[in-house]
DNA sequence: TATGAATGAGCCTTCATTCAT
DNA sequence: AATGAATGAAGGCTCATTCAT
């Protein structure tokens, strides 16, 4: 274990944690957890640093001892929601073969990450969205990795042949992603209580209806098995 | 035409501003029309009033001398383009009669008065979420309004009994209204320029359906039962 | 009337009234009185031009077409008092001959111009403090004028030999203003309505007393007769 | 002597500031004593809070730890001089016993307070006039207790047979308060350097002889009839 | 002369961020 | 690592003053 290659996506996160995860007490999830709350509940911009410590239990200055700044901490509620999003995203890649199923996993670990917490959802569907700089640069870094798992699935089914090969994987995976959000911005949005989750399969269903290969007679969709 | 007495809307829509509007140099739809532009492309929090002046030609104090404050800038956005949606959706309602066609003529209007301008709807459906002082002070005022103009419609229609009558015109119209309101968000969030307006027959072909009278005794809706 | 040469004060006075004081219109005493009484109620910094204009009933505007400045009404108020009391002293001069009844004329009046007009003498013993600069600029000028007033008098009185020649004319001057000028912060300052005017002969007898030349015997204070 | 437990009053005062008052570092009367001073040479319209910030060698937020605002600065100030005046007073009435003499020693530490500090006299007297808003508001709280402190002497002295019964305690109370105050702007507004303290004996001897209980029978106060 | 809409400098106040302890 | 007092830049708003009509 000592002499390993340590995991990338290990070492980014442990980064992001200024140094030791000593023991139990680091406070850097409870300190983005609080801003989570703060920032669903006020709006960003009319919650104030002193608050999120507040709610926090630390005082003003620790913030900074885990957070540049006030947008760091929204930066890195947005990171670590997709950073999730992806590794459970993987995770559920992990028990399915069939590239419609695949699919359908991502789609609801995205749905179940964002329905999870509502304070969550809020901020990042709504608050996240106030600042174009914010959005663009993100875009570019972590939401492409996003892209990149769901246009890696649909790659796949293309080269099994189960998806047309006439689209581009990267649309394809921008659409569904688009779907997802909007439904989560919905859910969000709407007053009423209803499940998130069961969406996806229906947006799934409908976007891997438009993706599925031009059905070649007596040949059914195969499936593909992972060892 | 000149001696006309005046439309008496437009001397009610000139009372709103300053006195004596000297014909083209009336400062306040000019300052609104920059505080819209200016909201939507740096958000609400991230915009100076300044800045708002600066796009509408004037100096910043003059903002002041049509608008409160800066959150007046706000509520004006949004009182000014209620009461347009409500005056399109009455002057709409004037060319047809059928119930349903009425209700097609308000959503079509509703999404219409969105559409036409993209930074409106982005400021009206991102940044007007954001204080919930706003929405529930204006929900009261002019949102009862708009609902108002629904519901009407709606118990038209169940007077003459093309609509069930089981159901509450106001829930009913808060439904409409919520759909429409949704389907307008989506519009400006997605990164899609697809017609918002064609969505509006979509809505209400769902809605008309489910508001549709029972058909006569002896062909009843199948009810399909759950285990 | 036309060639006799103007009085020098009365072409201040003009000069201060912008030209033409055409025929009953003149706004500058409207003004000046609305100033009064505006600050006296809310202060002078409380006070806003616009509210001194709406007092007097003309636009904002026209208070600068009579006044340089806000200062200036301030300053006028003071000038205008001043120049008053000069006036009235020498009305009231003209009336007696002997030296203290011409100090306790100029005392009486002085104190009647001001418990005239309660606002002014707020304004005037209050407000006119606050900054320093004023008084010292006015000091130089209109004060000097009516302290040039009393100190001619009471020259007059040592010149006949009613006063003592060994305290300086000035200096005597000064502790009569200073004494009349505290009789009238008292008055304004106190919740009581005395009367202000009495008191004049009681601080003239105080001074006269101080200032009286030793008696020579066998020959009583003489007393001289203007024409 | 070290280790004895505090002095409630201390306790009370350091309360009134912020939390660990460590030492010598305490901001708060640093501040009040800057803009005393400020208020006092300029004016408090004239000052600036960045003035009163220079003066006290902290940057302008730092006022804001301390005060509310600007007008709480002046609030201050009057509190802390009138709470100063009520825990002199009451530390001078320890020594003395014979009612005269305690009404004495009030007028001569209220006077002392005042005279201490010429610019805490000009605030006093002239700055703290202006706002209507201050002057009922701390009247009906901290003057109160300080005129019930007046009062109590009074009282005592009317039970002890010293002072005539028919009178109200609260208004000889007023009379006393509204003397010294006068005398206490007079000082301040003069340009002479006198003894305002002297002033005291004067208007306590006044004072305590309009309250002298009526002589015994057979030797009643001449009464002087006008015509 | 009179108006009052327009201007823009100025100031109080907030709050993200720093740093001595 | 943790604190929270201190900082000072920034921005909303006011209002004295100007000027085109």
């Amino acid at each position: 274990m000592a002499s390993r290659p340590p995991d990338p996506d290990l070492v980014v996160a442990a980064r992001r944690r200024r140094k030791t995860a000593t023991a139990a007490g680091d406070k850097h999830p409870l300190i983005l957890q609080a801003a989570i709350h703060v920032f669903a509940r006020h709006g960003f911009f009319n919650s104030q640093v002193a608050d999120v410590a507040r709610e926090a239990g630390v005082a003003a200055g620790t913030v900074y001892l885990y957070f540049k700044s006030k947008d760091d901490l929204l930066a890195s509620i947005f990171e670590r929601t997709v950073r999730e999003a992806i590794a459970e995203g993987r995770a559920a890649l992990a028990t399915v073969d069939a590239p419609i199923d695949r699919l359908r996993a991502i789609a609801r670990r995205h749905l179940e990450v964002i329905s999870r917490d509502r304070d969550l959802a809020v901020v990042f569907q709504v608050e996240l969205r106030h600042s174009t700089k914010h959005m663009e640069e993100f875009s570019a870094t972590m939401l492409g990795a996003y892209l990149g798992l769901i246009r890696g699935v649909i790659a796949e089914g293309q080269a099994a042949g189960a998806f047309r090969a006439d689209i581009s994987p990267t649309m394809a995976a921008k659409v569904l992603f688009g779907a997802l959000d909007e439904m989560a911005t919905n859910w969000m949005l709407s007053r009423r209580r209803y499940s998130l989750v069961a969406e996806a399969d229906v947006v799934v269903d409908l976007i891997a209806r438009g993706l599925a290969a031009p059905p070649r007679p007596g040949k059914s969709t195969p499936r593909r098995r992972t060892p």
